[in-house]
DNA sequence: AGCACGCCGACT
DNA sequence: GTCGGCGTGCTC
């Protein structure tokens, strides 16, 4: 007897495997896809081991294998594992992301209504039994979705229940239908004799007009013309086109279609630039470790400036992993997953490039997948998840933008970070690593002096004009200069920087943090914000009660009304959207042509692209944002760049706030003064003083580090410590609070005796949105050492998520 | 997730 | 009594 470990696509399978037998007959590999059944249903899953001996006493068979998935190899099912332990995350779940998109298929509840149904009262019914018992006569069964759909849930699912105890309907459980699969196209071609070819009229015409322009059209057509372009040139039906194959007149052929998302983009290839002493190096240090294969992989951190270059070295990097018979894989985030960007690497490697991320249809994502697992691609570019794709022969893994939080998953398990998965993943497979960024992450540069990562530097710009600096910065202490001019918004040395470039016919950009839209509370004289005196995070006003509250640690105090710092009483709740920015700058500039451009005016698909347009063909003066125009916009007419508040994320509640911000700044003042005309950047701030702001207006990383990897250790935050958080969400506020309150005793209590020291467990309080799709929500803190060895002997009732290496609101 | 089971309060 | 709501345990 034969025995696998299957990961199951259940939820109650978590991070286990089940033991399943294999029938004799079956072939079965590690890492191959098969269906299972599991409880009262049949599932998929992926196979992870082959042992000799069962994990429990009865299995059952192994039900098929899924031939059409190509099995897992040893290293991506050690990644899988890696995943399922570090990120507590369902096994399943990771090993889902390295099967072709698409794989996963829902199991769907059929209701059929029994022999004994008919010879039943139907008086002893009631009329949501009644419809649901006709309803599964009438073509023998019904989706249980369909009755939800007519009856709602409740009302449906207790009509079944009642049939089901009285023994009229019964279920039945079937998988959903492939989502996905590999497309053919039907090709027509003429059935012409060669002899007779170029004489036209050979071909007996009988059967009217419309087989005529059928003919005629594959006549003029030398090769076979798909069945698509055939039916709209000639309003044909297939029964016509069939009966002419019945003739011998046309002959049919079926060939596999790919849905390519690059077709019809021929982008001008490109050559590689000259590189600087620096990128020369920089690319000197990658290449040679790819020479020597090594277990694990380096990682290297590639430190530029804003256009320095770091693409370039990208490029050339990638370039000699090709030559050395590797391939490569580069993420950037969602937000830089542009044409423009894409173009980049197709031009230089063309027809070399393939991309994925979740943008493309399923047909496109699916059809990539496939073309790249038989080696056709050289280059893989995609968002996050394409760190997962099927690239042979893996030699290099770039990592753009490395600090971006769009490369941590936080919507749904597993909640990995791409960046620590992809040195994991050349750890496994010896692979390159490198990671690149103007602002590096403050743990990644951390790692890197340490040593664990090598660090190369690219100091200098390469711009259009020869050595152009970076922009001069001015930060504008916004407290001596409010309300001046036409809006609230503006201070006077905004204002007259945006009408002067205005006048002269440039182009301003002024960017607005929307998340300042959340309610910190703020002094709108002296610029205070009130924050908790333990975790030095702002405080979030409670209209409810008009209280202050601390979302790590759950201190609360009673809204001021007065400013505890100068008095005054007009403390506000600060937030104004791009909307009202678009507003009052429309007013304040008149005759300026004003453009916005955020998530609400992006919806339509080129939309990007003729916001673009507009500004490259000089139709517009002033551009309106959030953080989506800071990424890669290169638009040399731009010489003002404004930040209206550079504090609002500063303010949230989030140990990383001064790191985003001193990110962010710098990616902002990046945007002016590409051009001839130079540039200039404005801060307007309540915090002049403060460090993130300052370095950000000097262009000074290793000022901001130095400060921030200080501030880091004394309060015992990432990289000194690792951080997890935990959400419990249910219908009842009280009982949610409760779980979450003895949870934390709990861990206190396991943690004292498993004698494990420096973990500190913080909160429970209410997690930042507080209120999710109708359940509570509140969170604790995990701070220490080998929190996923800690927190996996935990047992977690049903209802708590789990995120390992949190970014964004703890 | 979904199902069965057991406990509880609200009704016939 | 019995129905429904809700928490809990189980799925190889």
């Amino acid at each position: 007897m034969r025995y696998a470990e299957v990961a199951v696509n259940s939820p109650a399978a978590q991070r286990r495997s089940f033991s399943y037998s294999v029938p004799a007959d079956m072939d079965i590999v590690l890492g191959q896809a098969v269906r299972v059944p599991f409880g009262s249903r049949v599932m998929e899953g992926v196979v992870v081991d082959l042992p000799e001996f069962p994990a429990v006493e009865q299995t059952r068979d192994v039900e098929a294998v899924i031939p059409e998935v190509p099995p897992l190899s040893l290293t991506y099912l050690a990644l899988a594992r890696w995943i399922a332990d570090y990120y507590l995350a369902p096994l399943f779940q990771c090993v889902a992301l390295m099967l072709p998109p698409g794989f996963e298929r829902k199991s769907l509840t059929f209701v059929a209504a029994t022999d004994k149904s008919q010879d039943i009262d139907p008086t002893t019914l009631n009329d949501d039994q009644l419809l649901v018992l006709g309803l599964s006569r009438t073509s023998g069964k019904v989706a249980l979705k369909h009755l939800v759909k007519e009856l709602g849930e409740k009302r449906a699912e207790s009509a079944v229940s009642q049939l089901v105890r009285r023994g009229l309907v019964s279920k039945s459980y079937q998988l959903a239908a492939a989502r996905v699969r590999a497309r053919t196209q039907t090709w027509l071609t003429l059935n012409e004799p060669a002899e007779a070819s170029g004489e036209g009229s050979t071909i007996p015409v009988r059967g009217g007009k419309r087989q005529a322009a059928v003919l005629d059209l594959l006549r003029s057509h030398p090769g076979p013309v798909p069945w698509p372009v055939l039916r709209q040139a000639t309003g044909c039906t297939k029964a016509l086109v069939n009966s002419l194959i019945d003739k011998g007149l046309v002959v049919s052929t079926e060939s596999a279609w790919v849905r390519d998302p690059l077709s019809g983009r021929g982008a001008r290839p490109t050559t590689p630039l000259r590189l600087t002493a620096s990128q020369a190096s920089a690319l000197q240090a990658i290449t040679s470790s790819m020479c020597q294969a090594r277990h694990p992989g380096p990682v290297f951190l590639l430190h530029g400036v804003t256009a320095s270059g770091k693409t370039e070295v990208y490029l050339q990097a990638l370039a000699d992993a090709i030559r050395q018979g590797k391939r490569g894989i580069v993420l950037v985030p969602e937000i830089s997953l542009t044409p423009q960007t894409i173009e980049r690497f197709a031009a230089r490697f063309p027809n070399q490039v393939a991309v994925l991320h979740s943008h493309l249809s399923l047909g496109e994502q699916f059809d990539e997948w496939q073309r790249i697992r038989t080696g056709e691609f050289d280059v893989v570019i995609g968002a996050r998840s394409a760190l997962f794709a099927p690239q042979p022969n893996l030699g290099l893994i770039i990592v753009d933008e490395e600090h971006e939080w769009t490369y941590k998953q936080q919507d749904k398990a597993p909640r990995y970070h791409a960046r620590d998965v992809a040195i994991k993943l050349a750890q496994l497979s010896g692979a390159t690593v490198v990671l690149g960024s103007a602002t590096p992450g403050v743990e990644s540069y951390f790692r890197a002096t340490r040593g664990d990562y090598r660090l190369l530097s690219l100091p200098e710009r390469v711009t259009p004009v020869e050595n152009a600096p970076l922009p001069p910065v001015r930060v504008v202490d916004i407290r001596g200069e409010l309300k001046s001019g036409n809006s609230e918004l503006f201070s006077q040395t905004l204002s007259q920087a945006v009408s002067d470039a205005v006048a002269s016919g440039e182009q301003v950009i002024l960017f607005l943090n929307r998340r300042g839209a959340s309610t910190f509370v703020q002094c709108r004289k002296c610029g205070f914000v009130i924050r908790c005196r333990r975790c030095d995070v702002s405080l979030t006003y409670h209209s409810v009660s008009d209280n202050l509250v601390c979302h790590l640690c759950n201190y609360r105090t009673r809204a001021p009304a007065v400013c505890p710092r100068c008095h005054n009483p007009g403390i506000k709740f600060l937030g104004a959207g791009t909307q009202k920015l678009e507003e009052e700058t429309t007013r304040a500039f008149a005759g300026a042509r004003v453009l916005r451009w955020d998530s609400d005016s992006t919806k339509g698909r080129d939309s990007h692209q003729k916001i673009l347009n507009a500004l490259q063909t000089y139709s517009a003066d002033i551009l309106v944002g959030t953080q989506m125009i800071a990424k890669g916009l290169d638009l040399p007419l731009v010489t003002v760049v404004g930040v209206i508040n550079a504090d609002t994320g500063l303010n949230l509640p989030d140990f990383r706030a001064a790191e985003r911000t001193f990110q962010l700044l710098s990616q902002v003042a990046g945007r002016a003064g590409r051009g001839p005309r130079g540039g200039e950047v404005i801060f307007q701030t309540y915090n002049p003083g403060h460090f993130a702001i300052l370095a950000a207006a000097k262009h000074d990383y290793r000022l901001f580090y130095d400060r921030e990897i200080t501030y880091r250790r004394q309060l015992n935050y990432p990289p000194f410590s690792q951080l997890a958080s935990l959400i419990y969400a249910h219908t009842n506020d009280n009982y949610c609070r409760s779980e979450a309150e003895r949870l934390k005793r709990q861990m206190e209590t396991d943690s004292q005796a498993r004698g494990i020291a420096g973990l500190s467990i913080i909160g429970p309080a209410p997690a930042f949105i507080h209120r999710l799709r109708g359940r509570y929500r509140w969170q604790v803190v995990v701070r220490g050492n080998a929190l996923s060895d800690f927190l996996s002997e935990v047992p977690l009732p049903r209802g708590w998520t789990v995120d390992i290496d949190p970014m964004g609101l703890v």
